[in-house]
DNA sequence: AATGAATGAGAATTCATTCAT
DNA sequence: TATGAATGAATTCTCATTCAT
């Protein structure tokens, strides 16, 4: 690869670097120019779910999306930054779903919860396919995106209270954790061909979410 | 890559220009090769672990083995194979961390079994840091790649077996998945500082993990 | 070569990851690019004519030209590539001088064809000198080298009965292929220093061809 | 390539820089190592019929003809020397040819002469099938190459002479020239499936070469 | 003497990003 | 403003040849 972009996220990390002129994701004045992000960041979320972050390359994205790739620059003045703005337009799709799922907490069962937590993902997916391309590509999991992930586990902890009034901030937030990869598992058998899979696996992954969230939010029942 | 383009015209077609002959890895005949190799394997897995499989570069390797690039390619004639071989190594501590948990199955108690797997993982885990990188980074997930996956699966349905006999086969299987994702969570858990987490979520794995397998392996109790 | 490995392993496998279609050279748009692609296409002519295929590099066709590398492989994606364009390029020449020699062939007496056909391939020597390099090089013969090939003889023939209008098809070709062999030879005796040579040898060669033509195209006289 | 090996022989050439330790081939002293310098010879001719001068690489030659590395090197301390070898064996068996040829040419008719002529080369072909190759991949014409050619046209002249006593050397290699570059294109008629052709061609061929020879060599018949 | 290992310059090619018109 | 062209460091991989055991 070009530049040594990608880092693992295990690996310590210290960017303590500033950057000389912070560029940002020009935002577009006139209605052609919008069209024209939406074309891009749609292509763009293609060609890296189909490639990864570093193999996908700014002419293939410029091309899939009819575009040319001076004015690809001109939006998304850099590749990372094209990668940050897809973050942040599914942390609005997130947004969205997690005030839904929030909304409804209260007034569902635990059982229900458990599965409305493995479903909201899923559910979200399509228009997100990319992201766990762009988290895991370690390509450097810059401000934004470490960001949403803690975000999503925020969302997630609330979701749990509104349920459980009753729960600490401190146990939420652990349970929020068993259960976010729990929902990363869940998209991982629904949309990865390649990964461990079983028939009836989904079912089982329910059920364990099920158990674990009854025995954490109704202990006594 | 210089490509061997010349071939002569006047070759019959017949001839079967042989194919340049599918690579692999070089087997090392004497003493320093060895040792070369393993030199070449750690700091692969160094490197590959650091920057992800896509930016990790040749180069890097070479030198942080205190190898020459040449030496290198001997042994490794594609980046692709040293992947490879990495995989296969950690495929033989894999093995032989199963055959242990295998080995005690049968005597422990189901919550234990529970702990020893999620622990499995964690206690190899110094030889295979790199392995979910190279899993993941979808560089490929070549034979090899997709072998560890499946016969990894097999195993943990085996030791649940082991464990408790009169489960079916389709049921071990999925109990298996869903247990694979639990030691891949403690993995992240464990060792990925920026993976989602929380003081006390690895207990709480762990309580999950113990719920999900003692309801499916002792219904009744 | 630097291949795009990475592809998202959940990337279904029915989506065509769309392989990296075919590369072609570009059409330069604009009057600095179409200088560029023709100061390329010198140099390149020189280098491997110079050098042979093999040996041409792409850094001295690129520093001959004073184009920059990437520069170069903008315009042209492969040294293959470049190599097609050449004969592609020469194929027009051959074309335009085909057309003449099949203009003239009519009127000229037999033994005024034979000249023609020999001078014909010396005359569109100077754009062309890298052509049989490019063809013995065997560095592949890809479509348009045989091609190349195979349209000369056609024009050959054509040429023949432009001049015999009796002559069978068949016949035609094979006297062609006969003639095409003398041309060649012409080329070698009159450019290749080292090539088997001695004074007189081209007229000798001339008579050679007048005698077998006439003898092919007046049997009676 | 490694080093530019290739130049075109049209290509002027001043090479006055003389070797500081000319190598030579080694003769070996034992009866295996005479076997091994037979087998290596052999490979080798395969190897760069196969894939052209430049292509073809010391070590397929090596592992085709089941020898190791460094034994090549011994026998042949670089491949220009190896190559040269094999120009040198084809030598003795033109030489061979030739004598033959020569031993016949006062006895037969002009138009067998012309035949035994052409199918000279055919019949030597098969040891020497990488001579062209090795000649024509303008690889360097090494000293060797250039007197094997000297040497062939040279020895025609002599069976034109043997065969047409009064004729003067001069016109004796002019013709021999032309009859050099018949006797090629028979090779590539006969050998080449890509060369330019047509059923018919060989005839067509012979019975040019049989109208030319005996047009110069007996003018009034 | 046999042979596995070491060397390293150099080749093709890529691609993010900037520029000039 | 839109966009084709320019840039060049970086990357993977090759292979003739030499060495050391």
């Amino acid at each position: 690869m070009r530049k040594a972009t990608a880092t693992n996220p295990a690996a310590p990390a210290d960017q303590t670097a500033s950057a000389p002129a912070e560029k940002v994701a020009l935002l577009p004045q006139r209605s052609n120019g919008r069209e024209r992000v939406v074309q891009i960041m749609e292509a763009a979320a293609e060609v890296i779910y189909e490639r990864g972050f570093d193999a996908a390359t700014m002419k293939e994205i410029a091309e899939r999306s009819d575009t040319k790739i001076g004015s690809l620059y001109r939006f998304f003045p850099t590749k990372e930054i094209l990668g940050d703005a897809l973050i942040q337009r599914s942390a609005e799709f997130f947004e969205a779903e997690w005030k839904s799922v929030i909304a409804k907490a209260p007034t569902v069962t635990t059982n229900q919860l458990a599965d409305l937590l493995l479903n909201s993902y899923v559910r979200v997916r399509n228009h997100n396919k990319v992201v766990p391309t762009l988290l895991e590509s370690g390509a450097n999991w810059s401000e934004r995106r470490l960001e949403l992930r803690a975000r999503n586990l925020e969302r997630l902890a609330e979701a749990l209270r509104a349920h459980a009034p009753h729960l600490k901030r401190s146990a939420a937030r652990s349970i929020a954790v068993i259960m976010l990869y729990n929902m990363r598992t869940m998209i991982a058998l629904t949309f990865d061909p390649t990964a461990p899979n079983a028939p009836g696996a989904v079912s089982e992954l329910k059920a364990s979410a099920r158990l674990y969230l009854t025995s954490r939010l109704k202990p006594d029942a």
